[in-house]
RNA sequence: GCCCAUGUGGCGGAAUUGGUAGACGCAGCAGACUCAAAAUCUGCCAUUCGCAAGGGUGUGAAGGUUCGAUUCCUUUCGUGGGCACCA
């Protein structure tokens, strides 16, 4: 009987199924255990073999836990809104639910040939209404939740009513601040609007104008996460600033608590640094310094409410610097330009200067600030009052300084600071050094361990010392304070499209009410156009009749971005049908956090700190048991494709006369497609004519001197490295504007090698190549559809078995690595499975396994393999886990075992790696129940004690000979049998040894 | 520029955490079985000198610590990832 996959997987598959194997209780005796992938957005492409590589792993990890006695949940869903469905909504008029759909079928039918051991009754989509109700909700909690700084946590907005309404907003100490701060009578006297517009200022979820990043391709505002070098992530169209109405998480109030619980959980240290990196803290000061105008038209306005944190009349300004100690250094200030104080300040005679430069950034857009790092600025004619040493100190305005962090002010210190430095060599401001040799009038140098000089009263200190007594003294004037700092902003949590949660918000007179939690979910209404609605609103703005309730109530029209719904789904597993709350307590209880969680870097930023924030908001409320959601984070490294590439060749810099010269790389393409007798070089097999190539040009062509490059070809066109000339030539006559391609010659060149760098040959050997066959040049790349290098897992399942698989997909390498896709391996891994089935069935004899009782030789065999398997699987080091697999067999194959006592325990082992030929071999030896709830083997250690040892014996280090010893020998019996080996003795030459190191059970080193 | 990873045969990758470098697999070579192929099995497979026995060299490079270093330290180079006018 041979090994027919195919059949047993889907026999086993089908059976699982229908014996609702996989289905989780939360009701159970058993320790729990939750295991949770990433879950997939289902975009239309369908998963490539890139995709399951974590998900096998947690499967693995899911199922080995099943047989140590936990209950494991082990859920998958999708998260299933965002733009794509959208984008091809517009493109082709099909509803995104429709395509949703679809799109979620086909990723079920792929993922089930894998044979995960998912509860698929628990699935979760994120578009279904029965879930985003409880998206809206949870929206809602927030909503009606401010951040008290007092107790560091969420609270209902009703507590903080009730302050305002009882004692007002007082400073805790200082003056009121009129706008911010205000009596109990006072708020008793606003107007409701007046009170909302207080009370969403620190609603946690809250509508403010802002800088939004607009993506005017995508016709929606981008979180800062979803925008990369200026452009968005999806789709690089660019991208610029706008100030709109948005939704806000107030994820900043939070910024504390996120740093703090990084040290609570398992994540990779990279990981942890890159949220580190996003949030961004620092701690410093806010120094104010005293404004006096050129001409001395000192202004006198309230101050506004613009994202700057002034507090002060406008006579001042403030600032926000890390290094208080070289504030004898300022030679200037800098204020960014969008600034509404550079109006106040800017002196008469600079004013047109001023508004002119001003304009000129306001043309700029990221991209190009990004592109052309200029110095650019202009002087306000304004200048500021060092509060120390009461000098005068110019005030500028400078696009290098962003109006988003800090105060939107710098204090720059030239001698200190690269770009304070080149700032004023660009304006001619003299230098002030306050580092003496620290500083050589060349570049700016940041060190914190200088002695000041030129510092006043900080003369002779160090650095670090200053910062601490310039503190003091700020605070003792008070003319600044010690301040915190993050880089991180409040989360933009709107957007304008259709494809999302809808905001369960009616605008009543200016005012953001809520919805009722009766009356959620708020279905998304259907819509025939999914183009953007009037004055960037999204498409919902088109329906009328769902926007406008009535005269005075309108509804929101943008929806949520998709991290919303990705923010506690793993919540919603666990109590996935409910209709009464989000997830009972008690699910939440007993499941609580998620043990282990697996999937890729590139959440690292976005969905991780959305999904820690909203757990810690719904802990804050009590709704949940504890504030950090995942407690340990493996990532998977990415599975990149392999795109086979060929060789263009371009025009010959050196030969003007050369029939395809003169044309630039640019016109390639074209020129490619246009011209007769451009030849495709190829790098050619070993073997054949070296001639022909030169043979056919007619002339000693050196590659070398032309302009080459690599062009994709199609996987289709390729089989193992060989490009197929004719599949080739209809590839191109296919996918080409130009259908002629008779045209085309293929011609071959000397062979030599590929150098990636470059994308260039070089060191021609000459070696005979072959006319007719041509190897391809493999490069790693991104696998995508539009590269024509996308690996569909069912193909690969389909010839070797998921089983093959599985362990193929473990055995390519650390699951964190990132690796090229290969199939070449994969013949290693099934012939290894055949193997194992050949040691319970032979393919003339059918069954040969026995019940003969195992030998001691065979029980260590066993035992060892025990002990590896289950030290690699929980550390998950699943590829050296799969190759003690194939040692074991390997060895059991040797001593010719086909033992049942042996063979049952290593198919236990086996389960979660290769779920299906483990089962139908244990029905074979004729086990009734599942193999999928047997016990786990234990290990004994007694079997594999030994009695001796094979030592290396070194000499100054190098193993020279291979000693057996008994293990309970000493240091001196060890000494005399070495010294009387005969390799031993050469090596000495008759000298004594100058020592001799024994390490029990290790090796023994003898030193000459 | 800053931060974090990482570098081992033709290839993917092992190495019990300082103790026989290259497990396991792929590819390759030689052989067995076969009319033949597939499948399977056996042997070889870092490099170099040597008929062999046996030596030399070798974990990106250069130093260092150690009886002993892929592993620890210093310097340096390459690759990958993150951040990037964040004051």
């Amino acid at each position: 009987m041979e090994y027919r996959f195919n059949e047993i997987e889907k026999k086993w598959q089908d059976q699982w199924k229908a014996d609702k194997a996989y289905k989780v209780s939360n009701e159970s005796a058993k320790p729990k255990y939750y295991v949770l992938d990433m879950f997939p957005y289902p975009s239309g492409a369908g998963l490539h073999v890139g995709h399951p590589l974590g998900y096998i792993a947690s499967d693995i990890y899911s199922r080995y836990k099943r047989l140590k006695g936990f209950n494991v949940l082990h859920p998958m869903g999708f998260d299933s809104f965002g733009l794509p469905a959208e984008q091809y909504a517009i493109e082709t008029g099909q509803h995104p639910a429709e395509t949703t759909k679809n799109n979620i079928a086909t990723f079920k039918a792929q993922l089930d040939k894998i044979g995960f051991c998912y509860d698929w009754d628990r699935e979760v989509r994120t578009s279904d209404p029965g879930y985003y109700k409880w998206t809206q909700w949870i929206f809602l909690q927030l909503f009606n939740s401010y951040f008290c700084n007092t107790q560091q946590k969420a609270r209902p907005i009703t507590e903080l009513i009730n302050k305002y309404a009882t004692i007002g907003a007082l400073p805790r100490n200082g003056k009121p601040v009129a706008g911010v701060h205000f009596t109990a009578a006072e708020w008793n006297a606003y107007s409701k609007k007046e009170q909302e517009d207080i009370l969403m200022k620190r609603r946690l979820a809250f509508c403010a104008y802002g800088e939004v990043n607009w993506c005017e391709a995508l016709g929606t505002v981008l979180a800062n996460d979803e925008v990369v070098n200026g452009v968005s992530e999806r789709g690089g169209y660019p991208v610029e600033k706008k100030k709109m109405r948005q939704w806000y998480l107030r994820i900043t109030a939070y910024a504390d608590r996120l740093l703090e619980g990084l040290e609570t959980v398992e994540f990779s240290e990279s990981m942890k640094e890159m949220q580190r990196n996003w949030i961004g803290k620092s701690q410093g000061a806010e120094i104010t310094f005293k404004v006096v105008n050129g001409e001395s038209s000192m202004v006198n306005n309230e101050s506004s409410n613009s994202n700057s944190s002034f507090t002060t009349h406008h006579s001042a300004l403030t600032v926000y610097t890390t290094r208080p100690d070289t504030i004898f250094g300022v030679d200037f200030m800098v204020v960014a330009p969008e600034l509404e104080l550079v109006q106040q300040i800017k002196s008469a005679s600079e004013a047109n200067a001023v508004d002119e430069y001003i304009a000129y950034v306001k043309s700029r857009s990221d991209v190009d600030r990004m592109a052309e790092k200029k110095i650019t600025g202009c002087f306000t004619g304004a200048y500021a009052i060092n509060p120390f040493s009461q000098q005068e100190i110019p005030i500028y305005i400078s696009e290098y300084v962003l109006a988003g962090y800090g105060t939107g002010a710098i204090m720059a210190v030239p001698c200190g600071d690269e770009r304070d430095f080149k700032f004023a060599q660009h304006f001619n401001i003299p230098i002030t050094n306050i580092i003496g040799s620290h500083f050589n009038g060349e570049e700016a140098n940041a060190t914190k361990e200088a002695v000041l000089e030129n510092s006043g009263f900080l003369n002779g200190m160090q650095m670090m010392d200053a910062s601490e007594l310039v503190l003091q003294k700020l605070e003792e004037q008070g003319t600044g304070k010690r301040k915190v700092n993050y880089r991180m902003r409040d989360a933009g949590f709107s957007r304008q499209r259709y494809w999302g949660e809808p905001f369960p918000i009616i605008w009543t007179d200016g005012i953001a009410l809520p919805l009722d939690a009766e009356e959620l979910p708020l279905e998304l209404p259907h819509v025939d156009k999914y183009g953007p609605g009037p004055e960037g609103e999204g498409p919902l703005a088109n329906i009328k009749e769902w926007t406008n309730i009535s005269p005075t109530q309108r509804r929101e029209t943008s929806t949520m971005p998709g991290y919303a719904g990705s923010s506690w789904y793993f919540l919603r597993y666990m109590d996935p049908h409910n209709t009464e709350t989000f997830c009972d307590r008690k699910a939440s209880d007993y499941w609580n956090q998620v043990d282990l969680y697996i999937g890729g870097t590139e959440h690292a930023v976005g969905h991780l700190l959305y999904s820690r924030l909203w757990t810690k908001v719904l802990f804050d409320l009590g709704l949940i048991g504890y504030d950090e959601p995942f407690k340990k984070l493996l990532n998977q490294g990415m599975i990149g494709g392999v795109s086979e590439k060929i060789f263009r060749v371009g025009a010959n810099q050196n030969d003007e006369a050369n029939s395809f010269a003169g044309h630039s790389s640019n016109s390639l393409v074209i020129k490619w497609h246009l011209v007769n007798n451009i030849p495709i070089i190829l790098r050619p097999d070993d073997g054949g004519d070296l001639n022909y190539y030169l043979f056919s040009l007619s002339a000693d062509l050196d590659v070398d001197s032309y302009e080459t490059s690599l062009i994709r070809t199609s996987l289709n066109c390729v089989d193992d490295g060989i490009l197929d000339i004719g599949k080739y030539k209809l590839h191109k006559q296919e996918n080409s504007l130009h259908k002629d391609v008779s045209s085309y010659e293929i011609l071959l060149c000397k062979d030599g090698y590929y150098d990636s760098k470059k994308e260039n040959w070089f060191n021609y050997e000459k070696k005979p190549i072959s006319p007719l066959s041509f190897k391809t040049i493999q490069v790693p790349e991104k696998m995508s559809k539009r590269y024509g290098n996308v690996v569909n897992p069912d193909d690969v399942v389909g010839k070797y078995g998921a089983d093959t698989f599985r362990m193929y997909e473990m055995f390519l390498g650390p699951v964190e690595a990132s690796k090229p896709w290969d199939t070449k391996g994969i013949e290693g891994v099934h012939r290894f499975l055949r193997k194992l089935w050949r040691l319970f069935n032979d393919d003339i004899k059918g069954k040969v396994w026995t019940d003969e009782k195992a030998t001691d030789a065979e029980l260590k065999i066993l035992h060892r393999t025990i002990k590896k398997i289950e030290e690699d699987t929980e550390k998950f080091s699943f590829n050296t886990a799969v190759s003690a697999f194939m040692i074991c067999i390997n060895d059991l194959f040797d001593v010719k075992c086909h033992k049942k006592e042996v063979l049952e325990k290593i198919l236990i082992l086996l389960v979660p790696y290769a779920p299906h030929i483990a089962e139908e071999l244990w029905q074979q030896l004729g086990n009734d129940s599942s193999i999928l709830d047997a016990q786990y083997p234990t290990f004994n250690p007694a079997l594999l004690v030994e009695s001796t040892k094979e030592y290396p014996i070194s000499i100054n280090g190098k193993v020279r000979a291979n000693l057996s010893l008994a293990l309970d020998l000493d240091q001196k019996q060890v000494e005399e049998i070495v010294l009387q080996n005969d390799v031993v003795q050469k090596w000495l030459e008759g000298k004594d040894p100058k020592k001799i190191i024994y390490v029990k059970n290790k090796m023994i080193n003898v030193v000459v």
